[in-house]
DNA sequence: GAAGGCCGTGAAACCGGTTACATCATAGGC
DNA sequence: GCCTATGATGTAACCGGTTTCACGGCCTTC
C-alpha cells in the first residue's frame, strides 16, 4: 500500500487536518510545524492521492476533451494547443477521441461524468438532443466547430464560410472559371460550412458558372481516389478546392502520378494549413486555420467557464482564417497573361 | 447538485447497498428489487460519480498516457492506437503530452498518482532515475520506445537498428555508395539506434565509405534546413536516409525546390511509413512501423501487466518493422543500368 | 488579575461510492 | 411446530483526502 496522509501525520507528530493545511499552503500552520510535516513527507515519499482529493474537494483539476475520429496533423495540433493551455492552468486532459457515431459520444460523454470539471466538445456531427441528454447540466461544455450550441454552450468555430469565399475570390482572381470542390463528409459541420461558402462565393463572382462538387471524406486516401476520378475525367476544372489539406495532398498526389501537372494543368488548393502542407511538392496553397491557437483558445474558453461556475454567457466565437498563397495554385497568372494576350 | 446514489436509494426506498448492487449487477438482487432501482436511476437520470467509484473501489479504469512532444501523424496514429485499444478494454485515457525536459517528465508522473491504474511511458529520452524516482512502485508500467527497463519496467521497442539495416541495404542494392544520413536528435534513443544501424550496415557492406551524417530534430523544418545544406554541397552524397518521414520530406521539399530532383540526382529515405507518406511527392521509401499497432500493443502489454498486480514478467518486446519501396529512392536502378552501359 | 480575542491544532463530518458484516424473513428439515 | 440454513437487504466502515467547528493556550486590554 501506497503512503497516505495518515502515515505522514503519524510521523510528524500531527494530525491529517495539519499536514493537509501544511502541505496546501495554508497560512494558518506554523513555520516549524510545515517543516516537520514537509520533512516527513518528504523521507516518505509522500505523494497526494489525486483521486481522493479530487472527491472531497469537489475539483478535479481535469477536463475532458471528447473528440471524434481526427485524421493526420490536425488531430495533433489541436491537442498540442489543448495540451499547452491545459498545462499552464494545472489541468489534466482527459482524453476520449475516435467517436464515429452518436452512440459511442454518448458513452463517452457519460463517462466523464466525476472525472473531469469541464468538457470540451469536438462533434462536427453531434446534434443536440445527443450533447443535451449527455451531458450533466452543471458540467461546463465548450464546443468546438459544432454547428450546435449558443444558448446553453459556448461555440468555438473556425470562419469556414469565410475562408472558402476568400480562397474562391483568389482562384477566381488567378483567372480560374472552372472550379470544383472537393467536399468532406455529407453530415459534416465544417465541410457543410466550407462548401457553403464556395457555392456563394461561385455564385457572386462567376454567376454563370455552375458548382461542381466532389465528395471525400476528409482523408488522404478519399482526396487520391477523387484525384482518380479527375484524371479519368474529358471535361477537367481548372482548378480544385479541397476542403482540408489531406485530401488535397492525396489529390495532388493522383494527377501527379497520372502525368497532369499541377499547377500548370490544374490548380489545387486546400483548407486548415496543416504543418506538412508547406512541405509537399507543390507546396500547398490552402486556408490557414490556427490549429493549435483554436485547441488552445476552446481551453481558455474552458476554464473561464468553470470559474463563473455556470453564469457562463454562452458566446460563439468565431476564429479568422487566412489566405496562404503557396505555389500549387499560383502558375495562374502566367495563365491570365496567357488569356489576356489571346484575346489581343 | 447533481443526483447521487442516496437519491436514488431514496426515491427507489432502498438502501444505498442495494442501489450499488443493482446497478453493478450484482447477482444477490431480487429481480424485482433491480428493475425498481433501474427505474429510480433513469427517472432520476442518475449517473455514477467515477471520482468516488475508483476511490472505494480502488479502481480508476483510468490509463496514464505520458509522451514527449510529438510532432505529426506519428503523434495522432499512437494515440490513435492506444484510444482503441483502451477503449476496447472499458480504459480512458488521461494524456499528458509535450514534456521536453525531465523536470517536466517528473511532473507530469508525479500528478499521475491516484488517477490512474497503469501508466504508459514514452520517453525516447528519460533516464532510469528519473522513472524509478517518479513512478509509484506499484504502478504497472509500460516504457514504448525507450532505452531503459527491462528489469523493472516492460518494454516496447520497434526495431530501429534492423530497419536502419534494411533500409542501407535496399540502397547498397540500388547501387548507392555515398549514403549520408540525416540523424534525429542526439539523446533520442530512436535517433540513436537508427544511426547505429546505418552506420553499422554501412560498414558492414561499403567497408570502403565513411559515414556522413546531418543532423535534425524530427521536424519537416529541419528536414528542410538539412535539404537546404545539401543543396549547398559541392560534393552532394547520391542518397539521403533520413532518420524520420517528416525531415525526408522536408527534406526533399528543399531539394526540389532547389531544382535538384528526387530521386534522379539523389534519392531520399525515410523512416516510420506515417499515412502521408505515399501520398507525397515523390512517394516516399521508408521503413514502416506500425505505429497504431505499436499503441495498442503497449496498451495490451500494460493491461496484463495491471491484471497481473505486480507479477509482471516485465518482458523487452521488439516490433518489426519492413521496408517499403516507392518511389524516392527507384530510379537508382536505371542509374546501375545506365553505369553498366557506361563501362561496356 | 480576570475577561476577551486570536491563533494553531485536532476531532470529526463529509465527498459518493463499495463492501464486509449484521440482520431479518422465509423456507426447509426433522 | 421449532430450529436452522439461506438469501435478500440494511448498517456502517472504509477509500484518502478537505474543511468546518470546537478547543485550548497565549497575548492583549482594562
Amino acid at each position: 500500500m501506497a503512503v497516505t496522509i495518515k502515515d505522514v501525520a503519524k510521523a510528524a507528530h500531527v494530525s491529517v487536518a495539519t499536514v493537509s493545511r501544511a502541505l496546501n499552503g495554508s497560512d494558518s500552520v506554523t513555520e516549524k510545524t510545515s517543516a516537520q510535516v514537509a520533512a516527513a513527507a518528504a523521507k516518505l515519499g509522500y505523494v497526494p492521492h489525486e483521486g481522493a482529493r479530487s472527491l472531497s474537494s469537489r475539483r478535479t483539476r481535469c477536463i475532458g476533451a471528447v473528440l471524434p475520429d481526427l485524421h493526420g496533423e490536425f488531430f495533433s495540433e489541436l491537442i498540442r494547443g489543448v495540451d499547452r493551455a491545459a498545462r499552464s492552468h494545472g489541468l489534466h486532459l482527459l482524453l476520449s477521441s475516435s467517436h464515429g457515431d452518436a452512440h459511442e459520444l454518448a458513452a463517452a460523454l457519460l463517462a466523464m461524468r466525476g472525472r473531469v470539471d469541464g468538457l470540451l466538445v469536438m462533434s462536427p456531427y453531434a446534434d443536440r438532443k445527443v450533447l443535451e441528454k449527455n451531458i450533466q447540466l452543471a458540467l461546463p461544455t465548450v464546443l468546438v466547430n459544432s454547428g450546435e450550441g449558443g444558448e446553453r454552450y459556448s461555440v468555438l468555430r473556425v470562419d469556414n464560410h469565410g475562408g472558402a469565399v476568400t480562397m474562391v475570390r483568389h482562384l477566381v482572381g488567378r483567372g480560374h472559371r472552372r472550379i470544383a470542390m472537393l467536399a468532406g463528409p455529407e453530415g459534416n459541420f465544417d465541410a457543410r460550412e466550407r462548401l457553403a461558402g464556395y457555392a456563394d462565393a461561385l455564385a457572386e463572382l462567376l454567376p454563370g458558372e455552375r458548382p461542381q462538387v466532389l465528395r471525400g471524406d476528409f482523408s488522404e486516401e478519399s482526396g487520391y481516389k477523387a484525384g482518380r476520378r479527375l484524371v479519368s475525367m474529358s471535361d477537367r476544372p481548372g482548378a480544385i478546392f479541397a476542403a482540408n489539406d489531406m485530401m488535397a495532398i492525396g489529390c495532388i498526389f493522383a494527377l501527379t502520378e497520372a502525368g497532369i501537372a499541377v499547377p500548370d494543368e490544374i490548380a489545387v488548393a486546400g483548407f486548415d494549413d496543416i504543418p506538412i502542407a508547406r512541405y509537399v511538392s507543390p507546396a500547398l496553397t490552402t486556408v490557414r486555420v490556427r490549429i493549435a491557437e483554436l485547441g488552445e483558445l476552446a481551453l481558455e474558453r474552458l476554464v473561464l467557464a468553470i470559474h463563473e461556475g455556470g453564469q457562463d454567457r454562452h458566446s460563439i466565437q468565431k476564429l479568422r482564417t487566412e489566405l496562404v498563397v503557396r505555389s500549387s495554385c499560383s502558375r495562374q497568372q502566367a495563365v491570365v497573361s496567357l488569356v489576356s494576350r489571346g484575346k489581343r
